[in-house]
RNA sequence: GGCGAGGUAGCUCAGUUGGUUAGAGCGUCGGAUUCAUAACCCGGAGGUCACGAGUUCAACUCUCGUCCUCGCCA
């Protein structure tokens, strides 16, 4: 390690993905990718690492998506946790347990922290009012009730949130509340709950973040908790009247579940406990193990102030040294969004993309939004591949392998004619190491991965300098000797490389029969003179466009589903009377010819028989029906008493009338049985 | 609306306590080269550092105001 430290071991922790849904690659651009690559680090310094994971699976939205789907909470998370852990294990997320908050030792530990507080009066007791829904006999989380907006008269709005005008509420602000379980009118019920009082903490949280961690947090996280602790800090309910989730410890608390966000983090503790068994408690309590949470920005609350609180309350537990919360990653210019299903999902990708895992890890690692949101591009994705992973690291090591295996039969040449370019370069390659580490040790991880890329820069550099298919001619000892540096440095980047992209340094171990993953090692030559390396096989391949547009064409088919969910009827239009109505002559005729308007995309030449003679109608419905001669014979509806408009020089006698469907398709009004031509429509 | 983070080259980002010509990667253009997945290597062009004031010998950096993006809260 680089950065003076007083711990002896790392428990690091990832956010609890929600199981309600698979992870995309915005949860692993902020937390999963950066944590592993942390991780991995730390174990190649030889540093003792428990890195943490687990799905969350209780709490409201669960209960929700079981319902509307009519399966059991249970089946919700059962279904997602599987995706979630297979996807991140193909990944090379290396975690050391990736559990769940339904397990049977998560409720036990969870319990008893909740026992443990409440014994030793860190809680306070409030009664309040609350919805009730008798005919469902249960407590009505503000998610279940619906009712009118107070703000905007929106019928539909939810107890937590109007998402007409956007307002959030409280359920009891709702007009006519309802609830969705039975649809009955809920009443107002007293209840019962414990809360933790966070204002109790205020002196303590200035203390321990404002003061000593000004200078170690980051920007945005600092300014957030900063932000929070100013606000003034409210007593926060830990317990909630629900069926899903780990029911309160306490003969009076029937029917009553540990609110989420006080379970959810305590999981990080009972997964410790599910590995470790009785030597959990080191990790945790000893305060020479240092406590990392990753997550994202949306979790600084929970991680900076609330569950450091909970800790603080408890008593015995250390505290994290630090929380890198990454902000947000978009996804080509939009808003990553699980329910309107934008989002590139890792499962998917890893099917899409078989034996990719190192280049998306690459990709989201280069791209991860560290100090500002940001923006992942297919686009960008494919640049990244084709002219970083195989124009700049995969080229040369192949091209360096390529030339061992021409020049010297395979095996690692000797050194013996090193000249000032060669020293110098094994000189610069010394450096990298202690570089790259003391960037990952300040969870500068773009800053660290660029860094490894520059030693495979380095080594092209090298190698176009030093030339050895041209000194192979004149100098032979000398063009081996190049080999030999061009390997050394290729050795050195599977070292480097492994936080980043395991798949890739496992491959080029194999290749190279390279004996160390030590982080201590790299810097100096891995090679020893004379040892057999195998056939070179490419790192990477390259991103053709067809795949690319695929992935956009995919995305794209989602935004137009997406507008067509979104459909609304349109506003209705100004009153008119019924006079005003009856100026307008709707008839029935029937359509005799029917073609294309010569170029016009949209038009179409009706000739109808509107019971007194034929007539001609323009309208504008061409795409809609790209077959006009099969519309002959159908009886449509039309207004008689416009007056006559030439149309691309075509004079049409009335309009046509066309429902226009939610996807633009226009649709021929037709009587539903066959009438005489001629009669009117009112 | 209050608070927080951000707004720097076509794109993605660095810019240490204010100090010379504002940096990198990718893209683009030119050159060189052919060991290599037309890749690598060298060089050039490209920026009113969101905008407007102010402090200062000196501002991307500090202060105030405005605009925009994102988040948290109400």
């Amino acid at each position: 390690m680089y950065t003076e430290s007083k711990y002896k071991r790392y428990t690091i922790t990832t956010a609890l993905p929600y199981a309600n849904g698979p992870v995309h690659i915005g949860h692993l651009a902020g937390v999963y990718v950066p944590a592993d690559i942390y991780v991995r680090y730390l174990r190649a310094q030889g540093e003792e690492v428990l890195f943490i994971g687990g799905s969350d699976e209780h709490g409201v939205p669960i209960t929700l998506k079981a319902r509307n789907e009519g399966v059991t909470p249970q089946d919700i998370v059962d279904r997602y946790h599987q995706i979630i852990k297979e996807s991140f294990k193909e990944l090379g997320i290396s975690f050391d347990i990736y559990s769940r908050t339904s397990s049977k030792g998560h409720h036990e530990t969870a319990s008893e922290f909740f026992k443990k507080l409440y014994n030793e009066g860190k809680f306070i007791e409030k009664n309040s009012m609350q919805y009730y829904d008798e005919e469902a006999g249960q407590f009505l989380a503000d998610r279940y009730i619906t009712g009118t907006c107070p703000h905007c008269g929106n019928e539909r709005a939810y107890g937590d949130q109007c998402e007409a005008c956007g307002t959030s509420l409280n359920a009891t602000d709702l007009i006519n509340p309802k609830s969705t379980l039975s649809g009955s009118q809920p009443v107002l019920r007293e209840t019962k709950h414990w809360f933790l009082p966070l204002d109790q903490y205020e002196t303590w949280l200035r203390d321990w973040i404002l003061e000593n961690h000004k200078e170690d947090w980051k920007a945005n996280v600092y300014g957030q908790c900063k932000s929070w602790i100013e606000a003034g800090l409210q007593p926060r309910a830990v317990t909630r009247d629900l069926n899903w989730g780990v029911p309160v410890p306490l003969d009076e608390a029937a029917g009553k579940v540990l609110y989420v966000w006080f379970d959810a983090p305590i999981g990080y503790i009972s997964f410790t406990k599910q590995l470790k068994g009785d030597d959990w408690e080191k990790w945790w309590k000893s305060p020479d193990s240092k406590l990392v949470h990753f997550i994202g920005k949306d979790n600084i609350v929970f991680h900076c102030i609330i569950f450091p609180c909970m800790l603080k309350a408890e008593g015995s537990y250390i505290l994290p040294a630090n929380v890198p919360a990454n902000e947000f990653l978009n996804l080509e210019g939009d808003k990553i969004s699980t329910s309107r299903n934008w989002a590139v999902w890792l499962h998917e990708y890893l099917k899409d993309f078989p034996e990719k895992q190192d280049v998306l890890r690459y990709v989201l690692c280069a791209n991860a939004p560290e100090t500002k949101d940001n923006d992942f591009t297919w686009k960008d994705f494919q640049t990244k591949n084709n002219s970083e992973l195989v124009a700049i690291l995969g080229n040369f090591v192949n091209r360096t392998l390529v030339l061992t295996h021409k020049y010297n039969g395979g095996k690692v040449p000797a050194a013996t004619q090193m000249g000032e370019l060669e020293l110098q370069t094994l000189e610069e390659m010394k450096g990298f190491p202690e570089r790259i580490g003391r960037s990952l040790e300040n969870y500068r991880f773009r800053e660290a991965l660029a860094e490894m890329m520059n030693l495979a820069r380095l080594g092209n550099k090298y190698l176009t300098e030093a030339e050895p298919w041209k000194t192979i001619q004149t100098r032979p000892e000398y063009a081996l000797t190049s080999l030999h540096v061009s390997l050394q440095i290729v050795a050195n980047l599977a070292v480097l490389c492994r936080p980043f992209l395991p798949f890739t340094a496992d491959k080029l171990s194999r290749m190279l029969h390279l004996q160390t993953e030590k982080w201590s090692d790299a810097g100096a030559p891995l090679l020893a003179e004379g040892s057999v390396l195998e056939q070179p096989e490419l790192l990477f391949d390259k991103i053709e466009d067809a795949a690319i547009e695929a992935q956009v064409n995919r995305l794209l088919e989602t935004k137009r589903q997406n507008e067509l969910n979104a459909w609304k009827p349109a506003p209705y239009k100004e009153k008119v009377n019924f006079e005003d109505f009856q100026k307008v002559d709707i008839r029935v005729g029937k359509v005799l010819e029917c073609k294309k308007v010569p170029k016009a995309d949209k038009l179409l030449e009706f000739l109808i028989d509107d019971g007194e003679r034929k007539r001609t109608i323009v309208s504008g419905i061409a795409q809609s029906y790209p077959e006009p001669e099969k519309l002959v014979g159908r009886q449509v509806c039309f207004i008689a008493n416009f007056e006559p408009r030439k149309l691309r020089g075509v004079l049409s006698e009335g309009m046509i009338l066309s429902a226009a469907d939610k996807d633009g398709k226009l649709v021929l009004v037709t009587p539903g049985r066959e009438v005489t031509n001629g009669v009117n429509v009112g």
